[in-house]
DNA sequence: GGTGCAGTACTGGTCGGTCTAGTACTGTGG
DNA sequence: CCACAGTACTAGACCGACCAGTACTGCACC
């Protein structure tokens, strides 16, 4: 990454948090001594304590980078959605999409790394549930809710809906990469069965035809 | 906990790991010093080291023995199930009783605890997601194909319909639990409501009277 | 009197953060 | 284009704290 009227500093700034989110992610908090950023960063100490000013703010800053980084992406990938012109396609489409991203090797790491120390900094967990996955909800639920309102779907709740489909297309594969730090990741044409296989059974609970229970 | 015949050496044992469980779940891994757990144990240092060869050992120990110690308790939620006398009934039941027991803060901790260190000791958190994971959806699965061999579900996959069922229900207070460190849990009223409202969906998609998609 | 343990001191090492002394860069006024 | 001043940076020593794991001493109970 380059950038042209970049200070300096700012371009050294952002070595030190592109250093720093490689190695907390690979070896933990604890794990990542402020020394190895330094070194990674090309950088010396004095520098990263000019930036920023201490270990903690400095994770901080890596975690809100990364986060940023990816809340945007959701808005777009629900969008898909309004506009699909078949539903079980787009629906298809769209939960396909979603397992790929969210079950991205990085994305996966950080997610750790914030579940991890939600004790110590409650502030970033915190700020990483409601900007990422309430937010992530939220967006699928106004599609839901668009999607009702033009009879292709019936979500009397669609916030719940979407917890629902989220919940029925990630509860194995996200468990299984929180704890076996997704050592042998599935294929690609693994993860995306299991999304239509999750569709078929959400169209089934939700689909207009979806009769209310009892 | 007293226990008779034990003899001292046992007794020490079980203190220690029981003063390391509690200190390993409040203040993380790196967090906990084992001349803490040595005090909290009423125990020396030196005794700690007699019975665990190192802190990695000893974590282990603690993990393990959380393990067992919950591992029972699903099968025997399950088989509620099966002699359930009404559908809606028993897999109300059922999934208010997952969710108060899988929402309990000190199971919450522990699975934090393990994800967090899921790199350090992959075969930790390879045995948790194989004995503690994987075992309730296979019992939950085995359950929902006696009961779509009587009729009262229609669950082509069991499995799956298992995986539906918990993320369903989990998807949202887990995440919550794993990221804010459930700092202000929800009401047990709370989560019983949205056992029910996951109970609905599951029917409408699983009861014996669900159509195939499309 | 011997054994096992508590208590404590010690070792070797790590790490966060500071300090210092000197070097490279940058932008302004001549 | 140059000189100079101010700022950012480097390298490395350094401090205090902490910690896993070991060694030793003396007490208390068998």
């Amino acid at each position: 990454m380059k950038v042209e009227g970049e200070t300096r500093s700012a371009r050294k700034e952002r070595d030190i948090v592109e250093a720093a989110t490689a190695a907390f992610v690979s070896r933990g908090y604890d794990g990542t001594s402020m020394e190895e950023i330094a070194t990674k960063a090309g950088v010396s100490k004095q520098t990263i304590y000019k930036h920023f000013t201490d270990k903690e703010t400095l994770f901080g800053e890596v975690i809100r980078a990364s986060a940023a980084q990816a809340t945007s992406a959701f808005d777009a990938v629900a969008a898909l959605l309004t506009e699909a012109e078949f539903l079980t396609g787009g629906l298809q489409q769209v939960a396909r999409l979603f397992m790929t991203t969210l079950m991205d090797e990085e994305r996966l790491r950080l997610r750790r790394l914030i579940i991890a120390n939600a004790d110590r900094m409650p502030q970033l967990g915190r700020d990483w549930y409601e900007k990422g996955f309430e937010r992530m909800l939220a967006s699928m639920g106004s599609c839901f809710q668009q999607l009702t309102d033009r009879n292709l779907l019936r979500t009397p709740d669609p916030y719940l809906a979407a917890s629902h489909f989220f919940g029925m297309l990630l509860w194995i594969p996200m468990n299984e990469a929180m704890f076996t730090g997704n050592k042998t990741p599935r294929s690609k044409a693994d993860l995306e069965r299991h999304a239509d296989a999750t569709v078929e059974t959400f169209l089934v609970a939700y689909g207009p035809q979806a009769q209310g229970s009892r």
